[in-house]
RNA sequence: GGGCGGAUAGCUCAAUGGUAGAGCAGUGGCCUUUUAAGCCAUUGGUUCUGGGUUCGAGUCCCAGUCCGCCUACCA
């Protein structure tokens, strides 16, 4: 084994290669189809006895962390998909040549060992490596291994790196993941279905957004890209299927920010012979489930230091409530638009004149009280104009019986006592429509000609719920590989 | 779309308008229980791109690219 001598040191891939070449020309194939992993990190950890010094035989294997080589005996540590697991490498444990080939392992490489474990001095649950195997070797070498990586373009264009260093970034994906299965479980025990729904659809219905826009060549005709998942979810009440879900991307063309990703996870869930109280306990039911079988605890620190509280029951306000208690008037609902203008000019709120007065109150409820909404509210009756798909109140029809949930200051979960009614259903539309806000669909209302159950409905922001649950800021933690531009030099 | 900020070694970051540096990583050596291991030596730069001001620009000015934050759009 010669290695080439004119190669540049401080061209950290040229070094690699080198090493790289020098294994094969040995005969040592440096990406291996398979190696066996009998065990990970925590799965070998816990079969260490109790109280004892030395443990059994185990076979990890991971991707080389840290490096502390000392000689004639080494440290390192390897990550797997469940964490950390220290490994001891001893020349005389291994031999000579073995260890001098070991001494040439980078940092990045993916090795899988074998032996026994013990603790060392410090108490470290340790892999005495017997045998070990380089399965894939790393041409490039990992970010800096006390600060990870920080750039935020590359946690996001390469989010592998950030989740090879970068612990955190790692709990927060898991925790979604757990979010989403658990979402699954607590929907499968009562009695719901999982359904598939078009994502290429000819009309975007369900929700006023623009869409993204593509061609369906054999059919020669334009299509969208979904915007929300109702539309199609309600025909599957029609059709008899009374308890349905869907977790999947909603798509909306529109701007990206700290609470807003172009494609975003949506769950709605629909229950036939329910409503928006039923919703109620649903959710409560549901986001309790996580904190039980995924966070264990009820209480969110956020990533500002304040405790969420989702124990218990939750308050409940009406919306009209919230909005006199902020503009402190009572009589807030009889006042002319302009007299609403001159309240949020007073007040610093942004609203183009031209916005018709429910959006005016709506814009005070927005950008004042929902940011205030920290602890979970349900906020209800909801004016009528805001929502064309949900059934209004009996007693005051100026409001429906819907509630929106706000936890963290944002949205989680818009709910309603659905509409179904076809007749007042396309009113509602037409009066949309004036607004050019959705094209009336008429296959959906042909479907709930039919007859659809009087039924509850909730849309869940699955980003916003784990942006919720696991403490951090932006929407851009918890999606793996937010939207971008691309990279014109990848 | 608008405003503000950022871009320097593979990574994390320094550098009054005056010779571009440190730590980690790399390379060579020492070290048989380390914990961001330690010690000695050492390689590494189109300072995002293009113009301009200046005797002299990483630093000042203009334009652009990309990223972030705020804002706008967003039921």
């Amino acid at each position: 084994m010669s290695q080439n001598n004119d190669i540049d040191t401080s061209d950290l891939y040229a070094v690699r290669l080198n090493k790289l070449e020098t294994m094969r020309s040995a005969g040592f194939d440096p990406f291996r189809a398979n190696c066996e992993q009998a065990h990970t990190s925590e799965q070998a950890k816990a079969l260490f006895p109790e109280g004892a010094e030395e443990g059994p035989v185990v076979k990890v294997a991971g991707r080389l962390k840290f490096i502390r080589l000392m000689g004639k005996a080494s440290f390192v540590k390897i990550l797997d998909r469940d964490g950390i697991i220290q490994l001891y490498f001893k020349r005389d444990e291994i031999g000579e040549e073995a260890y001098d080939f070991f001494k040439k392992l980078d940092l990045g490489d993916i090795i899988g060992v074998e032996g026994p474990m013990f603790k060392t001095k410090t108490g470290e649950i340790t892999v005495r490596v017997k045998a070990f195997t380089l399965v894939s070797k790393a041409l490039r070498p990992l970010p800096e291994k006390f600060h990870g990586l920080t750039d935020s373009e590359q946690v996001y264009r390469q989010r592998y790196l950030d989740l090879i260093s970068n612990d955190d970034s790692r709990r927060v994906f898991k925790t979604r993941s757990r979010i989403i299965s658990c979402i699954r479980r607590y929907l499968d025990a009562h009695e719901f279905m999982e359904v598939e729904t078009p994502i290429l659809q000819a009309e975007a219905g369900g929700a006023a957004a623009r869409p993204f826009e593509t061609y369906f060549n054999a059919l020669d005709c334009p299509f969208v890209l979904r915007i929300a998942l109702e539309l199609y979810l309600k025909r599957m009440l029609v059709g008899g299927f009374d308890r349905v879900y869907e977790i999947g991307r909603n798509f909306r063309n529109e701007g990206l920010s700290r609470r807003h990703n172009p494609e975003f996870t949506m769950l709605e869930v629909y229950q036939a012979y329910s409503d928006f109280r039923g919703m109620m306990k649903l959710i409560r039911g549901m986001v309790q489930a996580i904190c039980d079988d995924v966070l264990g605890t009820d209480k969110i620190t956020r990533y500002d230091g304040e405790i969420i509280d989702l124990g218990g029951e939750w308050r409940e306000a009406a919306y009209k409530d919230l909005i006199i208690e902020y503009t402190k008037d009572p009589d807030w609902f009889f006042r002319s638009k302009a007299e609403k203008l001159a309240f949020c000019e007073k007040d610093g709120i942004e609203v183009d004149p031209e916005r018709e007065d429910f959006e005016v109150t709506n814009n005070v409820f927005e950008k004042r009280i929902e940011p205030t909404l920290i602890q979970p509210t349900f906020v209800t009756h909801i004016p009528r104009e805001l929502c064309p798909l949900a059934k209004i109140n009996q007693e005051d029809d100026s409001v429906l019986d819907v509630f929106e949930l706000c936890i963290n200051g944002q949205e989680i979960a818009p709910a309603y006592s659905e509409q179904n009614d076809p007749i007042v259903q396309r009113k509602m539309f037409e009066q949309q429509a004036g607004e050019e806000v959705q094209k009336i669909d008429d296959d959906f209302l042909t479907a709930m000609e039919h007859g659809m159950p009087p039924a509850g409905g909730m849309g869940v922001g699955i980003d916003r719920l784990v942006i919720l649950l696991t403490g951090v800021p932006s929407i851009r933690d918890v999606i793996l590989f937010p939207a971008m531009r691309p990279d014109k030099d990848a």
